[in-house]
DNA sequence: ACTTATTATGTAAGCGCTTGCATTTAACTA
DNA sequence: TAGTTAAATGCAAGCGCTTACATAATAAGT
């Protein structure tokens, strides 16, 4: 409970000797209101430290100013950068950032959609495209105005803002192949409900399939964590033919193997070679550094945020398509060998 | 705009033949409800993905169960962790996070705290213990529940749950001084309005002035990016006596700092040792491995929760400190070597 | 001076929800 | 069967704000 109620609109009203709507109107749009009235009453509101209360104009006006993103975590650097750019471009449009995170759980997903609709968000900010029926069917009811950030396709029904995860997924692997290497494992995050981490596989399975010379010898899944790599990487070495090129599926996997490969006594590159994605700040830190693909998130982060303001402002129109493909880049740094 | 405007409880009593008292009272304590209604409700809720209208709740309730945090930046590990287990606390009690980043800026601290507010926060949980006379006027106006994370002090008016960082911070002087080292320098964080970066070298050096035959050659302050605290390495290094070892405020500068040692030729630890102060992942990674300083991330989060939970739940009483030291810990790895 | 714009302010309805109180209905008791 | 109690529901006020509309005050135009 709050110590003493909070100030109200009402209050300054009879302080200061004038309406709440005059004093609504200065808040608002203060040029409505005359000089001499609007100093008296920018002083009062200053004095007392008024603040709106939000549910009472959340009511009045039927909107909030107010975006939701949820990210599958906060855990990983992953998505920070992104979020934080998302975040600036709301913050200097006057609209405010709540953040959810889901836990790369479908369902813990939806309970923080409606957590954050209920909370008044205008518009969401969501990663990657599959969910379930029932999200979709939640988000389609609701006419929900929202954007999917890290994953792009034509075919997606809602503005999306991102890279395509199996193009580049290709990309990378076809550069690994194109360095001589034939022998290719990949350590994969979940698939299972996250479509970035199966269509970065799938990408990978494009080029394989695209060079008749190389072969996939494994595809190990691993939770995003250094010792789920770990265990990974023991698994796909032991395999009776060895892989030559591990790609993995994002750099904390990545990382994960590399690390691993130290207390293995395994020379990186040159008895094997690791790739990474995402290129987070651990990606420059480790020794050699990480081969690995460079995703634009800032850029991401920002141009989400536009393209939904965009939407909220103007509403979705309906011949207006607001799908933004961004590049991602192959960084060059000590992992990868040349046979 | 939203597409068709949301339905409310009134068009479900429409529906279904009832008052909006006993909607409400079905959402909220069904067991008021018969049987049978409660059935009928509940399926409409469901059939029509119900959602209250948070701004109706709040003006009506005049509580939000929504709690705020702002943390000084989302760009770097440092705070992840332990606003991710604070997030896990509280939605287990049903009350929704509000994440706001201040960029280390105390202005933008005090915007992120009106914002916040204003949106309907409950309460809030802040970063450090200084701040300017008016955030702390507000607060104290407002009497706004609020803990204090990452810091700790006796002294605190407000509930606090940390570990003191001078403390911290003499400890791996210490430490490092009993390894052999008595030629020291400082990497710090930029310490004007950061309460926690100047404790910490307020700690190093009451640990060198406790050990007369150690003595500081020199404290450099950078910001929190690899590139910064690599200048701040040669600057260190360029001092007329060179320094055995350097004891950086973060692992973000520790790294930047080693991996310019790297790039120097300069052999860690052989050559030159360094600590870090945090213990992120980061640490983990680079070779050598980090000597650091493990902080209790999660464990602040979660107590922080609790805390405030608990403030909010009885308010706050007057003889009752909400105090909670926690305890760092040195995690000696391979940057560090005995003289 | 008198009408006509223009500007500044007030009035009051209504946004969607909760909740104390009144009312109705059902379930027992004697 | 009437009388009492308990359970279920409805009524209506009010939370703090915005805003269309009405009104009052001022300035401008003839």
């Amino acid at each position: 409970m709050r110590g003493t109620s909070r100030t109200s609109l009402e209050d300054i009203a009879k302080i200061i000797g004038v309406s709440t709507a005059t004093i609504s109107r200065c808040i608002n749009s203060p040029h409505k209101v005359a000089e001499p009235t609007r100093k008296r009453i920018q002083k009062a509101v200053e004095d007392l430290g008024y603040m709106p209360h939000f549910g009472g104009r959340a009511l009045a006006r039927n909107r909030t100013n107010t975006i939701g993103a949820i990210i599958p975590t906060m855990d990983n650097a992953m998505f920070a950068g992104g979020l934080q750019a998302f975040q600036d471009v709301l913050s200097s449009s006057g609209v405010t950032l709540l953040v959810g995170s889901s836990n790369y759980d479908p369902n813990q997903e939806f309970e923080q959609i409606r957590a954050l609709l209920s909370q008044g968000a205008d518009g969401l900010m969501l990663i990657g495209e599959e969910r379930p029926a029932k999200t979709l069917r939640f988000l389609d009811q609701h006419s929900i105005p929202h954007v999917l950030a890290w994953c792009y396709s034509d075919a997606s029904a809602s503005a999306v803002v991102g890279f395509d995860n199996r193009k580049s997924g290709r990309a990378i692997a076809e550069h690994v192949i194109n360095q001589g290497h034939t022998k290719l494992a990949v350590i994969a995050g979940i698939r299972h409900g996250n479509d970035r981490a199966e269509n970065r596989v799938k990408g990978i399975e494009d080029a394989i399939e695209a060079n008749p010379s190389s072969i996939l010898l494994g595809i190990a899944e691993a939770k995003y964590s250094f010792e789920s790599a770990a265990t990974a990487l023991e698994y796909l070495l032991n395999s009776p033919m060895r892989p030559t090129a591990i790609i993995c599926g994002s750099d904390v996997l990545a990382v994960g193997a590399l690390l691993r490969t130290h207390s293995l006594g395994i020379k990186v590159p040159d008895e094997l070679s690791i790739t990474g994605f995402d290129d987070i700040t651990l990606a420059q830190v480790t020794s050699p550094r990480l081969t690995t693909v460079r995703i634009p998130q800032k850029e991401m982060g920002r141009q989400a945020a536009n393209v939904l303001l965009n939407i909220l402002a103007e509403g979705q129109k309906p011949g207006q398509l607001n799908r933004i493909e961004l590049e991602t880049t192959i960084i060059d740094r000590g992992t990868l060998a040349r046979l």
